[in-house]
DNA sequence: AAGTCTTGACGACAACTGTCGGTTGTGATA
DNA sequence: TATCACAACCGACAGTTGTCGTCAAGACTT
């Protein structure tokens, strides 16, 4: 398939916020300029143009069904994510995603609630038998 | 506030890595060209303006004592990485890290070893949760 | 039918990025 | 002193991004 290239800017990422947020349904230019304006003010042409260009990088898919055509993400937000942060973690942490968390830990930017859930999450994802289970 | 602006593109990482490497001792120009230039090839002056960009943006930092000036980084590789994974937990994952382990860890994202080792470092770090131990 | 609103396409423009080619300055050397 | 090598600076150029205005084609209203 074609996967999406490169990373998401701040501006990029606030579309795809909306078009998840949306899920199947996707999401009308007008939508998503309407979300967005609520946090900013913005031209409607802006939010269009950058619809466009993120449809046209694979980003976003178009779906001309409907009469003001919808968008729909090409990838969920928890891939992208996954996506990105590999990407991230090759970087900065020679691919030992271990070493960001340990980072994040001597930053003190986890909190201690946070470190007690992941502690959990591990202890659930079996030591050593794996079950597999689609969400 | 010294805190560098935004994030790192490709490019802009490739030269903070080499910097990154050389520590306290700063690097020159022509070092970051030649570590750059074993990967890819790219002229003397492509970086030069790299690295005088990176640093009008603050995440480089001159020093004029020496002959050829020296670089440094103005964060460190750890410092930074937690700054810009902060702001991507932020994004993706409404500011809780635990999300996004537990994203990389269902995505198979995360080696077995690499869960072993982060539960290793979870159990060592918070001693307030089912620990006696108080500092 | 005429006027108005919505939607989407096109184009424009400044700022930033990655990429260089020259030019200048400065110290070493013939 | 004239020359050379290297370092730093200036400017340039194409591609991307964020920002928008204008325009044409339909849809809706009157």
């Amino acid at each position: 398939m074609t996967k999406p290239e490169g990373s998401l800017t701040s501006a990029q990422h606030e579309i795809m916020a909306v078009v998840w947020d949306r899920g199947d349904q996707g999401a009308t230019v007008t939508e998503i300029w309407q979300a967005t304006a609520t946090q900013r003010r913005v031209g409607r042409t802006t939010i269009l143009n950058l619809v466009d260009r993120l449809e046209k990088r694979g980003w976003l898919v178009r779906r001309d069904r409907e009469k003001p055509c919808h968008y729909l993400a090409a990838l969920g937000r928890e891939q992208t994510a996954v996506f990105l942060a590999g990407g991230f973690v090759d970087d900065f942490f020679a691919g030992s995603a271990s070493n960001l968390v340990m980072s994040l830990l001597g930053s003190k930017r986890l909190k201690p609630g946070e470190v007690d859930r992941l502690r959990q999450i591990l202890e659930d994802s079996s030591p050593q038998s794996h079950q597999h289970k689609g969400k």
